[in-house]
RNA sequence: CGGGAUGUAGCGCAGCUUGGUAGCGCGUCUGGUUCGGGACCAGAAGGCCGCAGGUUCGAAUCCUGUCAUCCCGACCA
């Protein structure tokens, strides 16, 4: 491709409705364009990467004996009022009618398209286990769009369903899956974890995310510094040390805290450190009232404790309401003598003695324990996981970091096929639910997620795997006719040999051209200039090495082609 | 939906307090000189000042409404 007849605009400046990085880049690489809020038009450079990803996962996803289908983007009503999750999925559904006034969504997700599908045309055993995928656009009226193609309103998604006859074949299914991810990513060349996940409102039972590291990352996951655990802060198991009993402490008392309110107001003005007080904490689960205790210097995690009541809406409890059942605002509460649900946290048994509020305006107890002064309605793991905690899995502590979550296998059950009544028929006659599980990908994120994991001060330093051309071919004053007579035959040259190469061909300053190329960043330059042409060599550049070396004119072609052959290799394990 | 901010040329911004029909940098076009890391000179094109009302002789500027975009939060396959 020519460069003067490429379509790429790249811009010199930031527009000012990016702030992330790999948005700014995005859009000053000429990759990307915003039509609207959460939807992007890619150009050619931005929809050559969307390719590339999508070759690998497609390669991936047929390799483990998925078979792709095109599913409609434009869903009827009836579907999701059958499995339920018209009206749950709420506002995110992205919902318009026809001119006979008939509900549609533009699909979300197609659990219910793909179940009813294979329902209608799958009624033996014999047919399963059966692996469909689709790569498409995909739709979520987001609250808030945010961060570029990172999260969008409309994004390319990869997703696999599978229908199996039994558990046992879905676990099968599951680790192909978990094996083919691992492939992807690693062919991506991307920085990643695989970490346990909730399955939130998708349902299910296991479920595991696949983060791209970043400092950016909407998620925040912990791992373990000694053995391969990892999940999500969501999911991450706390188990408390394994401590002694509890000693004995005096009967509860109770101090005067006057205009003292938060867990740092008693820590500073009391002297009573943060991890002898407990914060008590007021929720709403589906209209009830419910209080959650959890030690004061931790924070409780609202998934763990969704989970744990099993309802469809928590929320923070309103301040007056809680000031009605329990006699004092926020800051005053605490679990004793509390005529609410109460959910301790395991940590809360072990301790010594607490410091708490009294349920009092201004008052707080100090020497309370638990099992002597209150109970609660359940112990259980409450809290998020913190650095430094105990590993749940061997004696290691975990550490923390940020990903970008590009990738969620779940294992769904029999969730949808109960629902929407999709069954086949096994060896012995009986009718069965399809045992199901879904595999998703986010492929216009994951291609965000490369640019936030390599970049530099000039651009993008896009992996072989994945970079809109492998070469660029840079003559410095293409209106020198020898120069331009050499970029042109190492130009052909390299088409020959495969390579997906560009040739800036522009009636530019070097300066520009050497610009453009780092900032659209091609991972391999060869620069043809006056004074090493004499010598007959030219110069080759490594887009993530930065240094540049000179080569004989007659071998670079084979060299840039090893050298994409090397850089193209999966970096396994 | 709550909080904050912004809409002026393709991009980045000034002008608004103190009303007088719009300006800078970059980019674009023409000509010339240049030519190894975003050149220089000369000229030019390009704006319904988000939209709709109102005040006023007169509104980018003041008032009201509305729409859009971005940030923080709640939310999240």
């Amino acid at each position: 491709m020519l460069c003067s007849q490429m379509f790429f605009p790249t811009l010199r400046e930031v527009p000012s409705e990016a702030d992330v990085v790999s948005h700014q880049w995005l859009l000053r690489a000429g990759f990307i364009r915003k039509t609207t809020s959460g939807v992007y038009t890619y150009l050619p450079l931005g929809y050559r990467v969307i390719k590339k990803i999508t070759e690998i996962v497609r390669q991936e996803m047929d390799r483990a004996g998925g078979q792709e289908v095109m599913m409609p983007i434009v869903q009827p009503a009836e579907l999701w009022q059958q499995s339920g999750r018209w009206d749950v999925y709420g506002d995110e559904m992205w919902r318009l009618r026809d001119r006979h006034d008939r509900a549609y969504c533009l699909g979300p997700t197609h659990e219910e398209i793909i179940t009813t599908l294979v329902n209608a045309d799958v009624h033996s055993y014999r047919d399963l286990p059966l692996l469909l995928y689709q790569i498409q656009n995909k739709y979520r009226d987001e609250i808030r769009p945010r961060f570029g193609l990172m999260r969008g309103r409309e994004f390319i998604m990869k997703d696999l369903y599978s229908f199996d006859v039994d558990h046992a074949g879905l676990q099968i299914s599951y680790e192909k899956m978990r094996q083919a991810y691992n492939r992807i990513y690693q062919r991506l060349q991307l920085s990643y974890r695989m970490v346990e996940a909730d399955s939130g409102a998708i349902g299910g039972s296991a479920s595991h995310e696949f983060m791209v590291l970043a400092e950016t990352g909407e998620s925040e996951i912990v791992y373990c510094d000694a053995c391969d655990y990892a999940a999500n802060v969501e999911k991450a198991v706390c188990s408390p040390a394994a401590g002694a009993e509890p000693e004995e402490c005096g009967e509860m008392i109770t101090i005067s805290t006057p205009g003292l309110r938060t867990i740092n107001d008693l820590a500073e003005h009391m002297q009573i450190a943060a991890q002898e007080q407990v914060k008590t904490l007021f929720y709403t689960s589906d209209g009830e009232l419910v209080a959650a205790v959890v030690r004061g210097d931790r924070e409780l995690n609202e998934i763990k404790l969704k989970n744990a009541l099993n309802c469809n809406e928590l929320l923070m409890a309103d301040e007056a309401v809680v000031r009605e059942r329990c006699g004092a605002g926020f800051g005053s509460l605490g679990p004793v003598g509390l005529d609410v649900p109460l959910y301790v946290d395991l940590e809360v048994p072990q301790m010594a003695a607490i410091s708490c509020g009294c349920n009092r305006d201004d008052f707080h107890y100090s020497r309370v324990k638990y099992g002597r002064d209150f109970t609660a309605t359940a112990v259980l793991d409450l809290r998020s996981a913190e650095a430094g905690d105990p590993c749940p899995h061997c004696q290691g502590h975990l550490l923390k970091m940020r990903g970008i979550e590009v990738g969620h296998i779940f294992q769904l059950g029999l969730k949808y096929s109960v629902a929407l009544d999709a069954t086949y028929l096994d060896k012995d006659g009986q009718q069965k639910p399809f045992v199901m599980g879904c595999y998703g990908i986010g492929v216009s994120r994951t291609m965000a997620a490369a640019v936030e994991q390599n970049n530099d001060a000039d651009g993008i330093i896009w992996p072989m795997p994945i970079a809109p051309y492998h070469a660029i071919i840079v003559p410095v004053n293409a209106n020198k006719a020898e120069q331009w007579e050499a970029a042109w035959r190492i130009y052909q040259q390299l088409q020959e040999l495969g390579v997906e190469v560009l040739l800036d061909d522009r009636d530019q300053r070097a300066g520009v051209k050497f610009k453009d190329a780092d900032l659209i960043g091609i991972p391999l330059r060869i620069t043809i200039g006056p004074k090493s042409l004499q010598e007959k060599q030219v110069e080759l550049k490594k887009r993530w090495e930065g240094e540049t070396h000179l080569i004989a004119i007659d071998q670079v072609a084979a060299e840039v082609v090893a050298i994409i052959e090397q850089a193209s290799q999966v970096k396994m394990g």
